[in-house]
DNA sequence: AGCACGCCGACT
DNA sequence: GTCGGCGTGCTC
């Protein structure tokens, strides 16, 4: 008999356990297994298996409790390897959640232990039949692609001659026959050659290539030519047959990098990423685990495809948050791609040209290789104009767009090139006062003011995604007498251009016009084709995109952000601001930058207006050192959502009192409201992570608590 | 999470 | 007298 120990599918803290089975084969670690729980059955993840002389009875006797058999094995081999699970245990003493939630987060929705329909599609593909046939010119040369392309799939068939594939069935030109789906192979267009490197470039390589040290940090500005690095890179870690994992912030606003990708490696390269349906996910995770797929770019999700080789880990825009997952297990992306590389050997490299302060601190402290590229390539720096717009509605100018920034507009309208306004805030405008009792309409789900969105006639809550038609009268007193507007987002500013601009083109791009599939890709082809003159958006249009012709990016509302209170939003609003002022000039003619702000002298307007990362991060610094934040300590959250507020108190406070170390612990906090569900917080604040970690672990395992409604976040990135 | 066991109110 | 409310406790 085997004995079998395995994580039970629930994903509750007090099941956070192996259960014991036996079972007459053998299954592999990794594999899943059905098994009776409780009074039904559930799947379980095998950690081990290993033979045994004992009989049941025996087992009663030394472990105190009947152990059962297995139902049935799920898996026939492992859906994991050994280094991903040694991973996810990891992973789960970092982020103190539960250990199957760690295997799932790794897994493609396809094998996850918790369903195990696992369906392989098949496909309709063609092939010449024996047969010939009196073709039309047009069937004839759809018959003579089919020849020149051996096999292929019907679908794309169609696709290239959607008039005339149906026909070279019907008069059996071709036949028809089933075959399995396969992984879909990234079109290549043409293959680009690699650049010749700047001296500054150069200079980076060398001293990458010529280190022995684990993690590099390459602050480089925008434009300076970090992708190309990276490329380089890959290419020699490819020569050695090593794979690649180049990560991403967000596959669909990073088409660019895609594209350079997918120009120089071809059909060797796997993009994955969350948008991917799971058989698609299946697919690329297959086609990694085969070594089929040599370079991958993907998202957050992608640091747990199985490599077995990997020689390069590039993580680009390293500071960005999209990083971090929100839900549990809650990792941070760069801790698990440090990892990795720890075990395969291989560098990783961290890219920015806003480092995060915690990434910048440690490459000064030499935990991370620092390597420094300032100069964009063959381009200076943009010409940067800040606006006061305390002084501009003082001077009775529109408190949207200044009469600087309209000139400087229209003297692009009239060369012929373009431009790029970012407003980090969607909707028309961002709250309704009523007149008369001066109530604001809020969400009825979350304590936050409701958006108006014009175009929908509709109130929209951005945090829960409620809606309703635009009241008439006011919820709270039913006077009739029309509501305040307050605060504006992009559907007013483009109104507003349209208003001072006549006939000029817009396209906006924001979450509400982004909503369809592919839509991002439509909007950014559309302007890189110069369709309209004017691109507008929130801070999605701030990423990675490059477009020649841009000349003038203006930041409506700059330092919205510094309005927060959360100890990041410094560095949230310098980075926005230093990555739309990276759009501008990217081609022959220089760039313009215009801020409009309400306070200029804030140091994180005017370090960004400089581009000057180190001034803002010796800034910082000096903020963050005297409210003791990270960098200078770490942080833990203990949340506890509920729809009850005794319970979230009361449950906030016991963690509140019953952990305590060589650290602060700060709360209770009551969060603001959202979805119907209240949130209360404890703050755990300390120099010694461990310690503090252990201290919640400890609580966790000891505590008679409920704790479903609590959600751990290790060095939570911000505290809204 | 399920799902049973368990001890108090309004019904045939 | 019973049906059923969901509080609490267990799952190898």
């Amino acid at each position: 008999m085997k004995l079998i120990q395995c994580w039970i599918e629930h994903p509750i803290r007090k099941l956070d356990q192996t259960f014991a089975y036996l079972s007459d084969v053998q299954a592999e670690q990794g594999a899943r297994v059905e098994v009776p729980f409780g009074h039904g059955r559930a799947v379980g993840f095998v950690e081990s298996c290993t033979d045994t002389a004992e009989t049941p009875e025996q087992l009663k006797a030394r472990l105190g409790f009947s152990v059962k058999k297995i139902i049935r094995v799920l898996d026939e081999s492992s859906l994991i390897t050994p280094e991903l699970h040694d991973l996810a245990l990891w992973m789960k003493e970092q982020t103190l959640s539960t250990a199957i939630s760690c295997f799932q987060a790794m897994l493609p929705g396809k094998v996850k232990p918790i369903s195990s329909k696992q369906k392989i599609l098949f496909e309709k593909y063609v092939r010449l039949s024996q047969e010939t046939a009196d073709l039309t010119p047009k069937e004839l040369e759809a018959y003579l692609y089919v020849k020149q392309t051996g096999e292929i799939s019907y679908h794309d068939l169609r696709q290239k001659y959607p008039g005339q594939a149906h026909a070279l069935v019907e008069k059996n030109a071709v036949d028809i026959f089933e075959k399995e789906k396969a992984a879909q192979d990234h079109p290549v267009g043409s293959r680009s050659l690699p650049f010749v490197l700047s001296d500054q470039q150069k200079r980076a390589m060398e001293e990458i290539e010529g280190s022995e040290d684990p993690v590099y940090l390459l602050h480089g500005a925008t434009g300076s030519g970090k992708t190309e690095i990276y490329l380089q890179l890959a290419e020699k870690a490819l020569q050695k047959g090593k794979q690649v994992l180049i990560l991403v912030p967000e596959i669909a606003l990073t088409p660019q990098m895609i594209e350079r990708v997918a120009a120089r490696f071809g059909t060797a390269l796997a993009i994955y990423h969350s948008g991917l349906n799971a058989q698609q996910k299946y697919e690329q995770y297959r086609r990694v685990m085969n070594g089929k797929a040599e370079v991958v770019v993907g998202t957050r999700s992608a640091v747990f495809l199985p490599f077995h080789d990997l020689g390069l880990i590039v993580m680009d825009e390293e500071h960005d948050a999209s990083y971090k997952q929100e839900n549990q297990p809650s990792y941070h992306c760069r801790d698990v791609a440090i990892w990795r590389g720890k075990f395969h050997h291989c560098k990783v490299i961290l890219g920015s040209a806003t480092p995060s302060l915690d990434t910048y601190a440690r490459a000064l402290k030499h935990v991370y290789h620092l390597v420094v590229m300032k100069d964009r390539i063959n381009q200076s720096l943009p010409k940067v104009t800040i606006v006061s717009m305390k002084d501009c509605i003082r001077h009775g100018d529109s408190y949207i767009l200044s009469e600087q920034l309209k000139q400087k507009i229209h003297e692009r309208l009239v060369r012929k090139e373009q431009v790029i306004l970012l407003l980090n805030r969607r909707g028309y405008n961002t709250q309704l006062r009523c007149r008369k009792c001066g109530e604001v309409i809020t969400c009825p789900h979350c304590d936050l003011a409701m958006s108006y969105h014009r175009e929908e006639g509709r109130m929209k809550c951005h945090a829960c995604g409620y809606e309703m038609i635009r009241p008439r009268v006011c919820p709270k007193c039913g006077s009739s007498e029309g509501f305040l507007t307050l605060g504006f987002g992009t559907e007013r500013l483009e109104q507003e251009v349209h208003a001072c601009f006549e006939g000029v083109r817009t396209l906006r791009m924001d979450a509400d016009t982004t909503s369809r599939k592919d839509s991002h890709e439509k909007i950014l082809a559309a302007f890189g084709r110069h369709e309209a003159d004017i691109l507008l958006g929130t801070q999605m249009i701030a990423k990675g995109l490059d477009y020649p012709n841009v000349t003038l990016v203006g930041v409506i509302n700059g330092d919205d952000g510094l309005k927060r209170t959360d100890f990041r939003s410094c560095e949230t609003s310098f980075d926005l601001l230093m990555q739309a002022g990276g759009r501008s000039g990217r081609g022959e003619q220089n760039g313009e930058v215009v801020y409009q702000v309400f306070d200029p002298d804030h140091y994180a307007v005017q370090c960004a207006a400089h581009q000057d990362y180190v001034s803002f991060f010796q800034n910082e610094m000096l903020f963050r050192r005297a409210g003791q934040y990270p960098p200078y300590t770490y942080l833990i959250a203990l949340t506890v959502i509920a729809s009850d507020q005794k319970y979230a108190d009361h449950l906030a406070l016991k963690i509140k009192n019953e952990i305590s170390g060589n650290f602060k612990v700060i709360g209770v906090i009551s969060l603001l409201k959202i979805q119907d569900r209240v949130r209360s917080r404890v703050l755990l604040k300390g120099k010694n992570l461990e310690e503090m970690r252990n201290a919640v672990q400890y609580f966790i395992d000891h505590t008679d608590a409920d704790l479903k409604g609590l959600r751990i976040d290790v060095n939570p990135l911000t505290l809204d």
